[in-house]
DNA sequence: TCGGTTCGTCGAATCGGTTCGCCCGAACAT
DNA sequence: ATGTTCGGGCGAACCGATTCGACGAACCGA
């Protein structure tokens, strides 16, 4: 079911058909109507990558995610979500492509044969090669992060450095003095994920303006781990009385490990962290946290790909949220432990 | 950077180019060096829509998830991570597809626009007009999940029916003699979704054969609703001393809810339900359940579609799996409630 | 009545690949 | 010497849209 056919049985010429359609020139209502009904009989879509290959676009973005068998954490499902709805908004199709560190067939694909206008890439580290293969290939691309030359690149990113920090500031507020940093995975730290070392360095440097004491640590972002990660860390600093966290995956955990260890919380331990609003809200009790509007992020990161593919010459711009800390369930005055 | 350019530089043909890069007619060593090198150079790589405008497919396929804005559960999202996953190991590239119910412009582009070679369909009701859409187009598809009429379609599904029924003999051997039946949100029941029809009409047959006593309650597919929905349930029907459920998402809440009404599982209160494995673990504590295997589901799904696009007069195929009931901490014998 | 617009339409070129038919020369069999 | 096969390569058609230049008819003001 081509233009051609709707053409011949409407009794006019392909491009005539096609100015029906796309109405760029005029076309008188009786042939137009004409043309219509023969569509709407045979039910004809136009070909998409026939119009690709004409247009030079495709219509489609790349959603880069973290690569299958990992699980997303919350607050990464949330921006997935955001960015394919604020997509579909914008009449785009989402190609997603798994992708994880060295060559990657299918980020190579997306990037590389013309199947995207342009990309959104997640979790990004401070060095990164996709980020490198982007820039090289020239293609539009957004990150939601961002590496260690942020001027390079677009993005939108959570100013986890801030946020740690005004963590810290909240629980010295309360009298706290021994702190822990509970940070993301190890390998992923290692491999220079970036909210993990901004997140660090934001704890440290709140930690010394503080002259508190601050232990870090990396834990995987389950919930198991989170127990036995903390179950561990409160055998070897008894003096530790509050920490800070960006995995929230891991924070359910948390709470069973301090249950185990009898300390009831925010009575006798203290947890402030940064989290997605929806995941803090519902964890029982709720987590005192800075709530990340994923929503938000997801969407004005497709919106400045929007901009960066209509003129990919334009100016880079980058989008640092620093969302204020929702004061809950999980954070109260300091009380050394037994 | 087309094959024009890359035959030119290379001091050859555009076919030759072709052959040289698709091996579909001989090309001597010499010459396909001298290409080679030439792409290796200029970094070339064949424009997907032009290929895919010749070749008559796309190698994409279409995943049509619900729509965005709802919270995808935690074994849809295993069924996306598998399907994507086994998409990329066959070299196939997915095109993500948030649909609801009437005429969504993300779905009808994806299905009539030659966008895709196939789909996979999630969230099925048992009468649903995407399934009809799809049937139409003639689209090679895979539901994950099945209609009310399911011989007309090639799917891959949970058997919810059985599985719940096996949850309720379960508890009947236990003793429990007064049980619940939690099922998802009630919008979606009512508009026919098929795994919460099917566990009903499980639940109702096993309850009816062991002569028992049950309630059906929809519940919103989240920790708090879990909690509320329980609490009212548990003050209305203070016979009841057991439930099962196909709402992993409101699991933690109904842990909650029991707390609160002092009841403590597995000795005052029984659960049973059937929910991804690794929820099933993660939860605290740990769900007796049917561990639904989503990976080998998705991947079973994508294979089925793959066989389809590669001939789509192939009668359909079923996939119906019945994991057996993992027991862990949530179920043990019957005690009256105080 | 004549030249200039404007409207509606058509034909042909084009996007960047794949693929079919054909051709040339070397190797081989008869 | 003659026919046959086959490796290696070329040119052109084709996939299904968009888009540009052109063209006839109607319409306008001078």
């Amino acid at each position: 079911m081509n233009i051609g056919e709707i053409a011949k049985r409407a009794g006019v010429s392909r491009s005539t058909v096609s100015y029906a359609l796309t109405g760029k020139r005029p076309v008188s209502e009786s042939t137009k109507s004409r043309i219509q009904a023969v569509i709407d009989e045979l039910g004809y879509r136009p070909n998409a990558s026939a119009r690709a290959l004409k247009e030079g676009r495709t219509r489609t973005i790349g959603l880069v995610i973290p690569p299958a068998g990992r699980r997303l954490t919350d607050m990464q499902l949330g921006f997935v979500a955001s960015v394919v709805d604020a997509a579909a908004r914008a009449d785009l199709d989402v190609l997603l492509s798994p992708s994880g560190g060295e060559h990657d067939r299918s980020f190579e694909r997306v990037v590389t044969g013309r199947r995207v206008d342009g990309v959104v890439l997640m979790e990004i580290r401070l060095e990164d090669d996709r980020v490198a293969r982007l820039l090289q290939s020239g293609l539009p691309f957004v990150g939601i992060g961002r590496t260690g030359h942020p001027e390079d690149m677009s993005w939108v990113d959570i100013d986890y450095e801030t946020l740690i920090a005004k963590c810290v500031h909240h629980l010295a507020d309360l009298g706290h003095r021994h702190l822990a940093l509970v940070n993301r995975n190890a390998e992923l730290v290692a491999a220079g994920y970036g909210p993990g070392h901004r997140a660090q360095a934001g704890f440290d440097r709140a930690i010394a303006e503080r002259g508190l004491h601050g232990v870090h640590v990396c834990c995987a972002d389950d919930a198991q781990a989170g127990q036995s990660c903390l179950g561990q860390l409160l055998a070897r600093h008894p003096e530790l009385t509050a920490l800070a966290t960006i995995n929230e995956a891991a924070v359910a955990g948390m709470y069973r490990a301090l249950a185990e260890a009898g300390l009831s919380v925010p009575r006798d331990f203290s947890i402030a962290g940064v989290a997605a609003q929806h995941w803090a809200e519902n964890l029982h009790p709720p987590l005192t946290a800075a709530d990340v509007p994923a929503d938000e992020l997801g969407a004005a990161a497709v919106e400045l790909l929007i901009q960066r593919i209509a003129d990919p010459d334009t100016p880079h711009r980058h989008l640092l949220v620093a969302p204020p800390i929702s004061l809950r369930s999980t954070t109260g005055p300091a009380r050394p432990r037994a």
